[in-house]
DNA sequence: ATAAAACTTAGAGTCCGCTCTAAGTCAAGG
DNA sequence: CCTTGACTTAGAGCGGACTCTAAGTTTTAT
């Protein structure tokens, strides 16, 4: 457990930010592969799992859902015959990254507007 | 009916893209002022109506909680002793709004490395 | 040796944001 | 007149993504 490589629970909960909860539950549904476990069965994470859940939890925050991360972690335990359906996958999740930032571009402006006449009114009083 | 102004809510949903539901729910919760009524007590939707139905919208895509929209929705309809907390809303949004973009971009190489190397696995067969 | 903390599982519960149902009213066309 | 279809309400149901419980086992610390 003083083995920089290899986490419990607990330790790769607070490492992720995610709950001790997600992260079984992540494995239960096959977002993560089975992890290494202890002689008494305890899971252990390794450097890898860790940068496999930091890559998962940043295709979660930038708007995938879980059932496509499955299918896309699915795909990757799976061999090369399934390059075609990761490579759609990621462009089709390019695609939703660079809509949302156009979206969240173009609706700053309104925002700043606001802003600027809740400012003024402000200074008014 | 055929009152540019004033439309039904079939055709404010087809207008807007929101389902009749989710507009007779945006209204009970408060995010929609009242609509005017027809003599049958049926719903009519002014332009104004309309236009306030878009920016929630926005602020809904953007990210914005339902429970946050509503009380940014009441200080709308009460005085110019809710510019604060107006203002205190639309700057919280435009802060999440411009650490997501920030999120967005930084993940988008690393979308971008993964697309490449799919494209050139691809071509070696 | 033993208490406390951390682990295990399957499955139930929670929160959000709708989405729909049930039961009834109303308006227009044939 | 009567059917069709749109409307009304309160409240139930649903899908997604966790989040927690219950009941039991193991590890760790004293």
């Amino acid at each position: 457990m003083t083995d920089t490589d290899t986490l419990s629970v607990q330790q790769t909960a607070e490492k992720t930010g995610l709950s001790g909860y997600t992260l079984r539950y992540y494995e239960k549904i096959g977002l993560i592969n089975p992890v290494r476990r202890s002689a008494g069965g305890q899971r252990l994470y390794s450097k890898n799992d860790l940068e496999w859940i930091g890559f998962l939890q940043r295709l979660r925050s930038t708007g995938m859902s879980v059932g496509l991360m499955v299918e896309y972690a699915r795909c990757c335990g799976e061999g090369d015959e399934t390059f075609d359906r990761r490579l759609a996958i990621m462009k089709e999740h390019r695609a939703r990254i660079l809509g949302k930032m156009d979206e969240l571009k173009s609706f700053l402006s309104a925002i700043e507007w606001k802003i600027n006449y809740y400012t003024e009114q402000k200074e008014k009083r």
